[in-house]
DNA sequence: CTCCATTGGGTACGGCGTACGCGGTGAGCT
DNA sequence: AGCTCACCGCGTACGCCGTACCCAATGGAG
């Protein structure tokens, strides 16, 4: 991405007519990539290691990719290819956006890595690209076109805040053995002197009366979808 | 953080009694890093960067910090405590949550290296801790507490999905030179092949019609903000 | 006064992204 | 048919990173 282009790697084409046959491709990289970071974080999915896996060394994959960013937005718009939406909008917004969150959501834990992700300015990745016209023209239905971007920042936002928090607590559980209902249950000692101290009302209460907390995560996502999508039909 | 409690580094005590006085502190290790991260990102604020900072080496550091993620996590209490509230919420609760919302846009902006933080899980840092009484306590106002819950987390979402891409645009353009709305007029010429061929009316409709990528970015969020909260009180 | 937990800090290890340069390949032009 | 040279795979090397381990010096507790 050494170009001024703002659209990154995806205005890089892949590679010029002279010269050998390449033998890999950006795709083999990128699904390489994936695979690594899906089995074992973002972190591990190094210049060496990817290389490792196509059988060649490190610097080979340079002449493919420039940077190392530039092939995590290629990973990332590969997942999001993944996402299967209607070729278009059908009408009915509210099954629509219900149907881009929830797959959002799954594809977000098949690929937990893309919570780590920087990424949030617009994406200009051809996938993700189609799913930004599929959510958007699902919400075009007579409204200003600021409300519309403003209501899909909103649900945007529900999901990746959830669906974020639903991961960090998997990598909780993997790291300490601990799921998130075993500690509600006051298992740590410095969470019971908060709630002892009385000086945490709120905390207090969720602890003790919260339902949500104890629903299956599938349960909790579409309870807060729901109300979100609520809202949005109230701003209507 | 090599305990076994959830709560993380909060739950590590400074030091015990014996030998020499230290000579520095956690407060004063967080808040070099801050100044480091700040300045330079969050990647500057190495353990070597910041040891330089304060004279001593790095390794000295791990006299007080277990690692240098749980360093993190006390910068980010660190500056989530320069967040002002009052102690209690006021019984306007949509004055409440603006403020607070505001307030934190405010505190990433001075600080964008918290857009690049994992964190996700529930924060249990004491001012965390304080901020979410406050938000959670402004919307205790007859609603099932799940409700609450809920409602902050779509909040939350709008203002940190937000501000992330405020905090994008703004790393884009000093990488590049161009604002948003230099290349939202066509500079790029891969948008405007996309724009071109017709695929994509949504953005198109985006780039040419749509006020609010050209207000000021306090007015846009500011306006998503009422809208956010509109949504809210046609909920309660 | 002695003991020893705790201090500041140096050295070293195994990782990382990637700049650079090499010899070999083969498509396009003459 | 032969030449040219852009492009290939890839090895080496540099300067970072987090942190394990070790040491001599310190100073409160007994």
């Amino acid at each position: 991405m050494a170009d001024v282009d703002a659209a990154g790697i995806f205005a890089v084409p892949e590679r010029q007519g002279r010269g050998p046959r390449p033998a890999y491709s950006r795709a083999q990289i990128t699904e390489a990539a994936v695979r690594i970071a899906d089995a074992d974080g973002l972190e591990a999915a190094s210049m060496r290691r990817i290389a490792a896996e196509l059988g060649t060394g490190a610097m080979s994959l340079y002449r493919y990719v420039p940077s190392r960013d530039d092939l995590i937005e290629l990973m990332y718009d590969h997942v999001v290819g993944t996402l299967e939406v209607p070729a278009r909008p059908t009408g009915d917004w509210r099954a629509d956006l219900r149907l881009v969150a929830r797959n959002t959501r799954s594809m977000w834990l098949a690929h937990p890595w893309v919570a780590d992700l920087h990424r949030a300015r617009p994406a200009f990745g051809p996938n993700q690209l189609r799913i930004t016209e599929f959510g958007l023209g699902a919400l075009d239905v007579g409204i200003p076109v600021d409300d519309i971007l403003t209501l899909v920042n909103m649900l945007n936002g529900y999901v990746v805040t959830t669906v974020r928090a639903e991961i960090e607590w998997e990598r909780e559980r993997r790291r300490t053995g601990m799921t998130m209902r075993d500690w509600m249950r006051q298992s740590s000692p410095y969470v019971q002197r908060l709630l002892d101290s009385g000086e945490h009302p709120m905390l207090t209460r969720v602890v003790k009366d919260a339902a949500l907390p104890h629903m299956s995560p599938d349960d909790q996502f579409d309870y807060g979808l729901e109300r979100v999508l609520d809202c949005i039909a109230s701003c209507m």
